[in-house]
RNA sequence: GUCCACGUAGCUCAACGGAUAGAGCGUCGGCCUCCGAAGCCGAAGGUUGCAGGUUCGAGUCCUGCCGUGGACGCCA
């Protein structure tokens, strides 16, 4: 009987010789401190002082107190018994209150890169091959598209091409805000006034949604108030009529919702003509954005309805729910706060909706992982749906397998008032001025660059500069989403999303763009790939050794990614390999070493770093251009 | 009122419980007759909100307080 579900062994999530290094320290310390130590993590550190070490190991210290042990003995001991280590490291050197620091010989460096080059760049295969669920994007239809949904689209496309980057299924879930009564509302609202569904645009639509909302806002406490402070008689009645024609819209609104549900094949018609109109923008944006998301990705809350009563009534069944003032609720222990998933008129609420989305995930999509890329002030929500669903044991595969349940609650996009951003008029700064604005500062600084005879993009037709330009606009955008801690929030500046230096995404491009540069540069004059190709590594200055002891880390980063769900971490690695790059390049001519037996081996080196880093800037979703 | 998140350099942010808390922007000073200066090298800048506690070791974990933001039964 085979078990997809074989859960990740530690030695085998990261390759290189950091997992050489640690398989030796656990047979060491086993061997130190006898039963009981047989599978003790070494605490295998990249050294943070690389004039003391490449790595450490920091477990000597954490060990002495269980085992009564002075810790710098321990560490004495334990590097004694790790004779095995001498084939890969100098001899190790205990410091500190225990440390153990740990230095890779030249050739244990090569042999790697060697190792790396041919293993598909250290990347460490998923062992669970059940789905990862990525719930994404979400937007409401009829309505505009605004930052939030772009960072979730942003923030989801890593995640989800992290893991289809370490051989793991991705279902990318657009939970789409296409049912209920908001949605009936608006049709209500167009179809009286007889608007043209085929040909209306999403703004029209936007401001039909808004106009729809207020129209149905009934105000019983303003007009409570005004009867309290005796407003005068015109005012009160004028409350009185707006309170009665809300009513009336909404009851309108409802009677079309139930015709919708049964099935009213004109209703259905205009109903997708409104879904059609807001993908439209949804995806005109998307495309500009590269993010992998389409129609097939669409599996909005209208695809649930048919299954929320089932879900309901299984909440019944099983004890889980009750009654309380005529809705079914589900109540926890350790908060007061229930959760509710039928109103007392029967009807369904988001809740409801989600917990139908979870148990089809894991019971049909056979997920084992789900994954809500939605804003952080829907965590209560979540916390509450996912121990509902553990209290009926949606959180299993049909062959038994934990689900994870997670929200990545991400921070919101403020303005400069530090409120959620609007423009000056008021309304959410759409999508589209975003990136629009984002292609055109790119466009102007490629420009820039191309006006510069000796640059290599001089000469280029302003066609092409505009699209390396879009690259590169898009490329500040999405890395500014991705390259700080998620749950924070952050204030909207244009001018620091568009910043093309230091820590941002067109840095990790400009290092990329100048390397693609020496090995055209090789290739002209005479160079042939497949001579540095064969050439052996040769890591003997202090820039190659710390390019090359970044570029062993890159498949332990991917695999931390996954397991953290933190794009930042990988943001933080390019960047750090951008700069290892960029000293290498500036105290170690390639072309014309002092040396010139170095050449080759130094192509060699170049060629790994852009691999790496077109390869993580791929999975951050992020363009790699060769000129910009 | 209850619950949750966040407080790190002037600003924006990093830092798997590990050694001397790091970058970018801004400021100051160097480096293009030499593979792309969107770059490199250096300087200045800190009581990690406050007070306790756990630990060999705390920005990181625990408790309390202060500050900011958010969520709190029939909207989604």
């Amino acid at each position: 009987m085979s078990s997809p579900m074989t859960p990740e062994a530690p030695s085998t999530t990261s390759a290189g010789p950091a997992s050489a290094i640690e398989a030796v320290l656990r047979r060491a310390i086993h061997a130190a401190l006898g039963r009981g130590f047989e599978d003790v993590d070494p605490m295998l550190r990249p050294s943070q002082r690389p004039d003391l070490a490449d790595f450490q190991s920091n477990c000597a210290m954490a060990l002495a107190k269980q085992a009564a042990r002075n810790p710098r003995d321990l560490a004495q001991q334990i590097v004694r018994e790790a004779t095995d280590l001498l084939a890969l490291c100098e001899p190790p050197e205990v410091a500190g209150p225990g440390f153990i620091n740990l230095r890779l010989r030249p050739s244990a460096l090569a042999a790697a890169l060697d190792a790396m080059e041919a293993g598909d760049l250290g990347i460490v295969r998923d062992l669970d091959t059940h789905p990862v669920v990525i719930d994404l994007c979400a937007v409401n239809v009829a309505k505009q598209m605004h930052v939030g949904h772009l960072r979730s689209c942003i923030i989801g496309d890593a995640l989800a091409r992290a893991y289809e980057r370490r051989g793991r299924p991705v279902f990318r879930e657009n939970h789409l805000g296409d049912w209920g009564l908001p949605i009936a509302m608006v049709l209500h609202r167009l179809r009286r006034r007889g608007a043209d569904l085929r040909t209306i645009s999403l703004e029209d639509l936007d401001r039909a949604y808004r106009a729809a909302q207020a129209e149905g806002r009934a105000d019983p406490a303003g007009l409570e108030a005004a009867r309290r402070f005796r407003a005068g008689p015109h005012r009160i009645a004028e409350l009185e009529e707006q309170n009665e024609g809300a009513q009336e819209t909404v009851d309108g609104a409802r009677r079309l919702l139930v015709a919708l549900q049964q099935g009213d094949p004109d209703l259905e018609r205009d109903w997708r003509l409104l879904i059609d109109c807001t993908l439209r923008a949804l995806f005109d944006a998307i495309r500009i954005l590269g993010v992998r998301l389409g129609p097939e990705h669409n599996r909005g809350e209208s695809f649930y309805r048919d299954r929320l009563a089932a879900t309901v009534a299984a909440f019944e069944q099983a004890g889980v729910a009750e009654v309380h003032d005529g809705a079914l609720v589900v109540r926890f222990d350790d908060r007061e706060r229930p959760l509710l998933i039928r109103k007392s008129d029967g009807g369904f609420l988001y809740a409801t909706t989600d917990l139908a989305a979870i148990r089809f995930r894991t019971h049909e999509l056979n997920a084992s992982r789900i994954v809500y890329v939605v804003d952080a002030r829907q965590k209560d929500h979540f916390r509450d749906v996912f121990d509902a669903c553990r209290r009926m044991g949606w959180d299993r595969t049909p062959d038994g397998v934990q689900a994870d349940l997670v929200h990545i609650g991400f921070g919101s996009v403020l303005g400069p008032d530090r409120r959620p951003l609007k423009t000056r008029s008021g309304e959410n700064v759409t999508l589209r001025s975003l990136l629009d604005e984002a292609c055109a500062r790119g466009h102007a600084e490629v420009r820039q660059r191309a006006a510069q005879e000796k640059s290599p993009t001089a000469g280029l037709p302003d066609e092409d500069l505009r699209e390396i330009g879009r690259m590169v606009g898009i490329a500040a955008i999405k890395y500014a989403d991705l390259s700080s801690d998620l749950v924070r929030d952050y204030v909207f500046d244009m001018d620091r999303l568009i910043a093309f230096e230091g820590n941002t995404g067109p840095y990790l491009q400009y290092a990329h763009a100048r390397i693609c540069s020496i090995l055209a540069r090789a290739a002209e004059e005479g160079i042939e790939a497949s001579a540095w190709r064969t050439a052996p590594f040769r890591i003997e200055e202090p820039a190659e050794k710390a390019l090359t002891l970044l570029l062993l880390r890159y498949g332990a980063v991917m695999t931390d990614m996954t397991r953290s769900l933190e794009p930042h971490r990988l943001c933080g690695y390019l960047f750090d390999l951008s700069n290892a790059y960029s000293a290498f390049y500036q105290s170690c001519p390639v072309l014309r070493p002092d040396d010139p037996s170095r050449r080759l081996p130094r192509l060699r080196l170049c060629d790994l770093a852009r691999r790496v880093l077109a390869d993580g800037l791929g999975v951050l979703g992020l363009a790699a251009p060769t000129r910009m």
